[in-house]
RNA sequence: GGAGGCGUCGCCUAGUCCGGUCUAUGGCGCCGCACUGCUAAUGCGGUUUGGGGUUUACGCCCCAUCGAGGGUUCAAAUCCCUCCGCCUCCGCCA
């Protein structure tokens, strides 16, 4: 440490100056002249060092785990499957697509959503808006139940959180920027979430520390041109629970499992069927090391579509923010996680889908009930 | 949007005008010890945080740290600049 032991000495000498006598006074003042130049070249070179160090350590994209299928987009692995996809040939009557049925409930909005806003905005009304709230407060339910501690968070951030979490990088196209104040929208409450601890350290026996988010989600869905450009499965704007967990990261692996434990009990209260798919390399972002998503049948595309998403972050997220836990005196990165609870307009088409029935009207499934006045089925509304 | 005030080691606070003796004052709280049936009170000692080094260990040593970052200077809590945050008043406005 020679920028350490120069700073010593140049102190030391501090202490002698205004002591000294006035000849000697000159002669400590021409070394001091001396010294002072040499503590702010070693300075800079520590400075240099330090900064090369941190500019490493920023380019590091998480180690993928070795478990994840190596691939593309569809070279995910299926883990698991759960529910019964409806036959609705048996049922005598062909599935209408949620907007179909959304419009029929009056629950969706969409051409004033563009008139307003423009396209893949939309209109939550009536019974829709209801839905949300209800969806809303029973994933908060679920949540706080399992020990998560309830959250709203800022939904504009600072550029340090956004490029913290990891979405500056390859994900920047699918940010809102403000540039005239320099704010960043959030794609997601795991932003504000991850940095609600930035530059702290936390006891180990604090962990894990678990928070429930709920905040509109703002993404800029470049590059989707043409793709689910009906209805509200993929918009600019939507509002989302989302479980943030901080752990030792010994600790992490089995969190991710946690974390999918919550979702899939999430949709199995909501009575829809889903399959669980190990996210592959090429589709995982650099900030996860591993992905699991929840897929949710979707009747009249006849495929599984993505309603929730577990990420375990590693130290990923906690090293470019400077989050630490503290362990018999020794600090270290800790490891973040988050995963969807409930995105709310994924669910909607989701609920609406899958239980529509022959008369256009919508099963309610129990877990809602109660947040919707205890109505069991949402009917058409005369025009 | 305009004007002003403020930010000190858990909390409160001295220090900033006028740079060095600040190795940052004092109180509260907390921890340890002593003393007194217990409690309380009293006395003595300790108590910022982070990084690094060293030690079998208790510990010891070095650097940084007075909201953050730059600058001036031989030397910055103190002077200058930028930024952040909090408070007060005015204007405007859900």
């Amino acid at each position: 440490m020679r920028f350490d032991e120069l700073r010593n000495e140049q102190k030391s000498l501090g202490k002698l100056i205004p002591k000294a006598t006035p000849e000697e006074r000159a002669q400590l003042l021409a070394k001091a002249e001396q010294l002072k130049a040499d503590v702010k070249a070693a300075e800079a070179e520590q400075n240099e060092a330090d900064e090369a160090a941190k500019q490493l350590l920023l380019k590091l994209g998480n180690i993928v785990h070795e478990d994840v299928p190596v691939g593309g987009e569809e070279d995910f692995t299926v883990l698991e499957t759960h529910g019964t996809i409806r036959d609705f040939g048996a049922e005598g009557f062909e599935p209408k697509d949620h907007l179909e049925l959304g419009e029929a409930l009056g629950a969706i909005d969409v051409e004033r959503g563009a008139k307003v806003s423009g396209s893949r905005f939309y209109y939550l009304t009536g019974v829709g808006a209801l839905l949300e709230l209800a969806l809303v407060n029973a994933a908060i339910a679920q949540a706080t139940e399992a020990g998560f501690i309830p959250m709203l968070t800022p939904a504009l951030v600072r550029p340090r959180a956004m490029e913290g979490t990891g979405f500056l990088g390859q994900a920047a196209e699918n940010v809102y920027h403000l540039e005239k104040d320099d704010y960043y929208l959030v794609g997601t409450s795991e932003v504000p979430l991850a940095a609600y601890h930035m530059d702290e350290i936390i006891d180990v026996d604090k962990l894990p520390l678990r928070y429930a988010g709920f905040s509109p989600c703002f993404r800029r869905e470049a590059g989707t041109y043409g793709k689910d450009t009906r209805g509200i499965f993929r918009v600019h704007q939507f509002d989302k629970v989302e479980m943030f967990s901080y752990v030792a990261p010994e600790d992490a692996e089995a969190e991710h499992k946690r974390l999918l434990e919550w979702e899939k009990q999430w949709l199995t209260s909501l009575e829809l069927p889903f399959q669980v798919i190990d996210v592959a390399t090429g589709d995982l972002g650099a900030s996860a090391s591993r992905k699991f998503d929840c897929e949710a049948w979707i009747p009249t595309q006849g495929k599984y579509r993505e309603l929730t998403s577990a990420s375990n972050c590693d130290g990923f997220q906690a090293r470019r923010l400077q989050i630490r836990y503290r362990e018999d005196k020794k600090t270290a990165p800790l490891s973040t996680l988050n995963g969807t609870l409930c995105a709310v307009p994924r669910t909607i088409v989701a609920i609406l889908e899958n239980h529509q029935q022959a008369d256009g009207s919508v099963r309610v499934p129990p877990v809602l009930r109660p947040y919707l006045g205890g109505r069991e089925v949402l009917e058409p509304i005369a025009k």
